[in-house]
DNA sequence: CATTTTCTTTAGTGGTCACTACAAAATCCT
DNA sequence: AGGATTTTGTAGTGACCACTAAAGAAAATG
C-alpha cells in the first residue's frame, strides 16, 4: 500500500516497454499454426506476420515451441469448451453426442483453418515437443470426458473415452482433407449410434 | 525372336549395371517412412538406409517425393488388401467389420510402425507432393469401399464412405499415439455398432 | 581394342531452418 | 542528469534440407 496500485494494471516494468502486445501475438500464432501446421510455418513467416523481429519474439516467448505450447493451451481453452457440454447429471450419450456434433462444426466452420489445431498437432513427429505439449493437451480433454463418463458408466469409461479420442481424431483429420459441414455432421452422428450401443439407448 | 529372350529377365541393358536392387530400396524406405514420417525422413537418412548415395538414388527415382509416390503405391497394394474382403455379395456390414478390425490389428501390429502409412501420409502440408500423392491413393481406396457399398445400399453409400474413412483415419492416428491393439479392436467394434444403424442389423 | 552408354563417386550447391551476439533505443530510479 | 534495466533492430550463426555438376568405373557394342 505504499504507492498507488490497482487492481488490473499492473504497474510499469523497469526497462524498455514491449512494443508488441503478446496475447494479440498469440493470437496470429494460433490463425497461422491452425492455418497450415507447427511445422509448416517458419520463425520468419511468424515473425513477419508478428510484425516483430526474432530477437524480440525469443526474449518474449523463449522458443518456437514454448511460444506454440502456450498458443495451443489457448486454444483448448477457448475451443469447445467441455464444461458447458459435459454438465453433471447429464445422460452421457446427449452429452457426447453434442461434443461430437460440435467438433464437427467446429472442424469445418472456417475452411482456412479446418480440423482440430490440438489434434493435428499430436500428430507431429513423436519426439518433437510441440506434438509433445499438443498430446498432454488432448489427453487432460480426454481425462476430462472419461471422468464425466465414469460418474455414471465407470465400466465403460475407458472404451468410451478411446472411441471418442479416435473419433474426434477422425473429424479433424476429414476436415483437413475437406469434407464439409454436413458430411462431418452425418460422421459424427453414425459414431452417436456406435455410443449408444455402449451407454444405452435412453 | 532375334537373339535370346525369356519371358522374365529382361536383356541386360547397355551401360553400367546398377549396383541396388530398388525393390529391395522401395522396401526399407517403406519402413522408414512408415517408423517416422515422410518430412522426418531426411535425405542423408534415407540414402545411408539403403547403402546408396544420392546421385543413384536420384537417377533411379527422379526425386523424394517420387520414390514416395512408389512406396505408398506398393503399400496400399499389400496392406489390407480389400479385394480378399470387400467380397461381392457379402453383406456389407460384415464385410466393413472386418475391414476395421483388420485395420486395428494392422495398425498396432508392428509398434515401430503403428499406424497407415497411407493416411499418416495424408495429412502433410497441403500443397505437397506427398501429401497429394497418399490422398490421391486414399481416395482410389475409399471409392473401392463406395462402390461396394452401392451395390447393395447406394443411397447410404456415400455417408457410410464417409464414415469408413473418417474412423479408419482415427484408428491410424490412435495407434500412433500408442493405443494397443485391444484399444483398438474396441473402438472398431464400436464403429461397428454405429455402421449397423446405418446399414441395418442383419 | 576403342566407343558408347549408364551408373557411381566425390564433393559440393544454394536455400531454409531455428536461433543469437551485439549495440542502439526507450523506459524507470536516484 | 546519470545510471540501471529491458527491448529493440541489424546482421548474422551453424546445421540441415533436397538436390547436382563433373569425372571415374563398369558394362555392352563395334
Amino acid at each position: 500500500m505504499t504507492t498507488k496500485e490497482n487492481a488490473k494494471s499492473a504497474p510499469r516494468p523497469r526497462g524498455r516497454p514491449r512494443a508488441f502486445d503478446m496475447e494479440t501475438a498469440l493470437d496470429t500464432g494460433q490463425r497461422l499454426f491452425h492455418a497450415s501446421s507447427y511445422e509448416a510455418v517458419g520463425l520468419a513467416a511468424l515473425t513477419d506476420a508478428l510484425g516483430v523481429k526474432p530477437p524480440s519474439f525469443y526474449k518474449a516467448f523463449g522458443s518456437k515451441s514454448e511460444f506454440f505450447e502456450q498458443v495451443i493451451e489457448r486454444y483448448a481453452q477457448a475451443a469447445l469448451a467441455l464444461d458447458e457440454i459435459l454438465l453433471p447429471g447429464r445422460a452421457p450419450v446427449d452429452a457426447l453426442a453434442e461434443l461430437l456434433e460440435s467438433a464437427a462444426r467446429t472442424y469445418a466452420r472456417d475452411p482456412q483453418r479446418r480440423g482440430c489445431l490440438v489434434l493435428e498437432a499430436a500428430r507431429g513427429p513423436d519426439g518433437d515437443d510441440s506434438a509433445t505439449h499438443a498430446r498432454r493437451v488432448a489427453n487432460q480433454r480426454r481425462d476430462r470426458i472419461r471422468e464425466f463418463v465414469a460418474r455414471t458408466h465407470p465400466e465403460r469409461a475407458s472404451a468410451v473415452t478411446d472411441f471418442m479420442a479416435s473419433t474426434m481424431s477422425g473429424l479433424s483429420a476429414s476436415a483437413r482433407e475437406g469434407m464439409d459441414e454436413s458430411r462431418l455432421l452425418d460422421v459424427a452422428r453414425t459414431a452417436v449410434a456406435g455410443l449408444k450401443a455402449q451407454l444405452g439407448m435412453d
